[in-house]
DNA sequence: ACCTGAACACCGTTCAAGT
DNA sequence: ACCTGAACACCGTTCAAGT
């Protein structure tokens, strides 16, 4: 009662419906060939292990999700189009970004959004190290953000902070404050702001930081560089 | 043949040792039991289960951290130095890092940074909803930056990221951009690089965002405000 | 070339039984 | 109150054997 011939490719599209319905920690070797009506050891014949059958579900859902394109008028909104636009899209994969992050593949998450910032990051005005500087920091700061949220949202108020030590004086001088760290974060609104933020603060730094001179405009001014004015006005 | 009366303080310890040295995913109970010369079910009478282990286990570390000290002259760079010491605190504990990651429990990062950055956005003469951002913006940053960067460290250049397909023109355009991008990131300075660059931009920003009005000098300059001037000068 | 069942060496957890 | 061995229901992987 053989079923017909199994190709690596349907081993592959089961996977990934496992994996998009339960999450990558609930796909095993054996409910999988329960899955495909087989027996375990042939799946081994077609995609080696577990391992590189997850090597290989990253590679292809990393290729589905497409380049980006950004949007706006300046530059700096244009960058900041197309962090917002690799977030959502890497939060409608939360597996996706959970397996990246199990198997150190990061970089894999970066690519959608490579190509877009380097060509922003040079119409921008930056060149040479201090262009692939912030091409780096928008990266890092999209994928840290989305690795934050995903965790957050893995474990749904837990432990709700209960009686911030430092909740009691904060209270007292600054009530809105402490409302405002005692309320749930918005992570949209959140990620908006600190990649604005972020956007603006590298293209308004020489971000000399040691090596090189800055290419800037070049003034010395600020005690230490945190705060300089923007670049080109 | 019955060992000394095990506790519950034996058994975190025990099992703090195997994590610091191989990490949470080679701490097995049944490894654990041998560690302490009992039987396995022992220690779930101590502990309840793996889960709540390693629960205590974050919560203790976390606890060992530390509260971090601010240190430079204006707000500013004494926000980045909390985030600074933060992220290399939270490195210095690799396994902290993904126990917290891996069981969601983000939150306890933040936490020995919290009370410093709270006075220092104050400090920086923020209140309110904006103060509220930035510690968070801040905080984010750097557990999104450890995540990113444990998560590196764990493949080692796996693939070099081979064949860029925007390499060829880039390379022509801007040799030094292909060339920086070719290269291995180095954290520490990103890291720098991108939090000062965060930091000052949540300063001169108004952050608005919508909803309420901004608190800060309220000027409606700027393309959609991301390149503004700096705040207080 | 492709598939199979049996077996190996693991897991976390429960449970009834001991003292 | 604390500890125990046996057992359950899983894992990923290997291997010799089939066609």
């Amino acid at each position: 009662m053989a079923r017909a011939a199994l190709t690596r490719e349907e081993v592959l599209a089961a996977a990934a419906d496992l994996v998009r319905r339960d999450g990558p920690q609930s796909l095993t070797m054996r409910g999988l060939a329960a899955e495909l009506g087989t027996a375990v050891t042939s799946i081994y014949w077609h995609v080696g292990n577990r391992e590189s059958l997850l090597d290989a579900l990253v590679e292809r859902t990393v290729a589905e999700l497409g380049a980006i394109r950004p949007a706006g008028r300046t530059p700096a909104a244009r960058i900041v189009s197309v962090a917002v636009t690799l977030r959502r899209r890497l939060l409608d994969h939360p597996h996706l970004v959970a397996m990246v992050h199990e198997r150190g593949l990061t970089e894999r998450m970066f690519l959608p959004a490579r190509r877009a910032l380097v060509h922003e990051v040079r119409a921008a005005g930056l060149r040479g190290t201090r262009a692939a500087d912030v091409v780096r920091a928008v990266q890092f700061q999209v994928a840290g953000h989305v690795l934050v949220e995903r965790d957050r949202e893995r474990a749904p108020a837990r432990h709700p902070v209960e009686e911030e030590p430092w909740g009691a004086r904060t209270a007292r001088e600054d009530p809105a404050l402490a409302r405002a760290l005692a309320r749930p974060v918005a992570p949209e609104r959140l990620f908006a702001l600190s990649v604005k933020a972020l956007v603006a603060g590298l293209l308004a730094e020489p971000a000399g930081e040691g090596r090189g001179r800055p290419s800037g405009p070049g003034r010395e001014s600020g005690a230490n560089g945190v705060s300089r004015a923007p670049y080109s006005h």
